[in-house]
DNA sequence: TTGGTATAGATGTATGTACATTTAATGTGA
DNA sequence: TCACATTAAATGTACATACATCTATACCAA
């Protein structure tokens, strides 16, 4: 099923117009997917993130700051979040040593677990071989790369 | 710049998962660059785009449940967004009266000069002409259409 | 007609986001 | 050293989302 059909909108201003809405259609439907998926496991799709980006950096701390700079959506509130994973036991904070103001976090044992149990089921969350080509994947990639470019003061 | 450096990772598991990770972080970015144009028009954006879908009926009215089966999130809580709006003018609510179960909302003259103003700026939305050809554009707009077309028995 | 069920929408709750402000610690320049 | 700016994080507020539940209306079959 076409765009067209999936939100009841007959036609567009141009195919600018619809490659953006695409976007944003594709993107939601399929973190809503994703969302469903992580709920089995108890996590919220920002927590997740989260607990990914620790993991990377394992068995290091990361900062709190750090976090921010690396999550997908760069302003979200990293605190509250942390605190959520904190109360499931999944991470732990304590006062970084060298600079008081800021905060170590890192994943624990029970945090690593959940997430190697999510590892099994990774690919779901993605456009997978039976939906697009690896030169079709890439292709995408590409344009995505491509259409962003043109905003790189911003931010 | 890359994606990798734009998220400082440096490598993925595989092209399908960067093109995931690419898809959030390209829609995410859009998303917070069009919701930065609407607030000088005092708007978020499912505010917008209720507004919009609004305009596209008009003089029509549309019920809420109409509203939530055609918007971009179909999960989201219509009711409270034209609260939002009706609280601002921009739209009317009147029992229905063929079925009192269901409420009418249109926009109203005030949410129509509304939305003619952001359209003088609604290009910058999207990617335009200097970031994708049409072709590109197009090739996008396929690409989504293919990657989505192996859930359509989900949602 | 009536009793059960479906539907439209509103509402409560937990979570998250955007943004401004606050608090505490750090750095810096006179 | 001390005033002042900067930085890291937490917090308050308005808004939105996801989901469950509730209320009122409508439908439908016996």
């Amino acid at each position: 099923m076409g765009l067209e059909e999936d939100i009841k909108q007959k036609k567009f201003k141009s195919v600018y117009q619809k490659a953006g809405i695409n976007l944003t259609y594709t993107t939601s439907f399929m973190m809503n997917r994703n969302m469903r998926l992580l709920k089995k496991f108890g996590l919220t799709l920002p927590q997740f993130n989260i607990l990914r980006i620790l993991r990377g950096q394992y068995p290091q701390a990361t900062t709190v700051n750090d976090l921010i700079d690396r999550m997908l959506d760069k302003s979200s509130n990293a605190s509250r979040i942390v605190e959520k994973l904190r109360s499931k036991k999944l991470v732990e904070r304590k006062v970084c040593e060298n600079d008081r103001r800021a905060v170590d976090v890192s994943i624990t044992k029970v945090g690593l677990d959940l997430l190697a149990k999510i590892d099994a089921v990774e690919h779901e969350f993605y456009f997978g071989e039976g939906t697009l080509t690896e030169a079709e994947a890439q292709l995408l990639n590409d344009l995505l790369d491509k259409g962003r470019s043109a905003y790189e003061n911003e931010n």
